[in-house]
DNA sequence: GAGTGGTCTAGACCACACT
DNA sequence: GTGTGGTCTAGACCACTCC
């Protein structure tokens, strides 16, 4: 058979979640307009994987259907599924372990904890487990500023948080966050205040809504008063101002946060290549 | 001969290249220590690949031989070669590109100007094309703290400069760079009073040096008197300090730079997952 | 031992760029 | 048309994990 088979040409049967996917050109019509080019088969695979992780077919720190499985489901080698899995163990959607098998990524794992928190104590090592206190969580109407970063509507509902993170009793980063109210119908202050583990575990577990990645943009600012009050520190004092936006499949954005980071004993490490 | 051939028992034959890369295992004597483990085969052709960069058998921009040829000189598979490729072209290395073939990175092209500076301005869009103002260039001996970051002997030859960055005639970034002074022989005002392109594409052209990544380490600090005076900001301004080491090949740290960041315009740039 | 991901091969064909 | 990287397949075997 090697060879034999026309690139996506695909026999027409079964796999219902093939359907979809016959054809290498995404369809215009009948003249070729050729805009997106070219989709690759493993592509495609990616993209149904991609749904069933959107979709919640398998859930955070789930063991997904083994490559051999999955080639059989789509009717792919399964190289092609390989290729569609190795990409998004990339983007840290799903963990591949040797031996084991293919699993959801999680905010649960313990060696990802901090995964989003690029702050490192200047000695070297890695950050201590950080206390956390909530000093605020209230539902109010977005601002436009607000509402333009999470893509709602003018004057939605939006959850405002406010929270200290420490190292000991020492403050280190003051964090204000906006999260659209409609995702996050039961959090409030008493479900924060039992809650341990890292946020964004509690986003996956309470909210099914998983953080994949986010943008920031960081700048050096001024303490105004009451945020050098909360860190600790003399008013004016310089302070690494974290504006991040984190998103959820499909490229939603889903948090808006506002952090201000304590820099005289720890930094923001990053790596540029 | 498909599946005939044992995984790295490969031929005692030719090769030149290949004489060192027989057996899986690093040999370590007759008990099996197997400390690292296992060293697929791919990995080893990256390393020849890696050390045929390093030595200058390509240079930044050339086109290296093709994925057959590479395969036929290492006596592998097309496969295991496009895989060692696949990994250099994700470090930023090598560059591939399709119906033409695989070029060796370089600090040249016009898409990757600015690649290791993060800032962009905080309407949107990309950095405009900003001019270089170079204030001191002189030779010194290495202070501990330099010497260690550049991992030289206490005490060693190093070339400080200074230098701005405007945008029109707004001064944006100040940068102090310390570089180990036997690598950068001929480096003086003059030569980078004639040089106009980035700097990393000077030192790949006259100095053999390819920068490939960096580690960078961010604070919010307070403007001194004379780094707020050539910023063009008041005494105590909040600045972005962006301390920055540039490995070239095998990890050797080649560059020590400390900027300055005004960022009530611009923003340093990142993106966390 | 069974099952999973990881490596390696060989070969065919496709998309793309240059000539 | 020729040559390059890109995709896809099929099959074998290896390394690792768990039973």
């Amino acid at each position: 058979m090697a060879g034999t088979r026309h690139r996506q040409t695909v026999s027409a049967a079964s796999a219902r979640e093939r359907a979809s996917l016959r054809g290498s050109r995404p369809r215009g019509g009948e003249r070729g307009a050729a805009l997106p080019s070219f989709s690759p088969l493993y592509l495609q695979i990616k993209a149904l994987l991609l749904r069933s992780l959107q979709v919640g077919e398998w859930q955070p720190g789930q063991l997904i259907p083994s490559e051999q499985e999955l080639a059989r489901r789509f009717e792919v080698s399964q190289g092609t599924v390989r290729k569609a899995i190795e990409e998004l163990a990339l983007a840290n959607l799903l963990v591949r372990r040797q031996g084991r098998g293919t699993f959801v990524a999680s905010h649960a794992e313990e060696g990802t904890r901090y995964r989003f928190l690029r702050l490192t104590p200047d000695g070297g090592g890695v950050l201590p487990r950080l206390s956390r206190r909530f000093l605020d969580c209230r539902r109010l109407r977005a601002t436009p500023e607000v509402a333009r970063a999470l893509e709602l509507a003018a004057g939605e509902t939006v959850i405002e948080l406010r929270r200290l993170l420490l190292e000991g009793e020492r403050p280190i980063v003051l964090d204000d966050l906006w999260l659209p109210a409609a995702r996050f119908a039961r959090l409030d202050a008493a479900l924060l205040a039992r809650w341990q583990g890292p946020l964004y575990r509690l986003f996956e577990l309470e909210f099914s809504l998983r953080m994949i990645r986010a943008e920031e943009r960081i700048r050096a600012v001024a303490a105004a008063p009451a945020e050098a009050a909360l860190l600790g520190v003399a008013p004016a004092s310089p302070l690494l101002l974290v504006e991040r936006r984190s998103f959820t499949y499909g490229d939603q954005p889903v948090e808006l946060r506002r952090g201000l980071y304590l820099t005289d004993r720890h930094h923001y490490r990053n790596e540029v290549g």
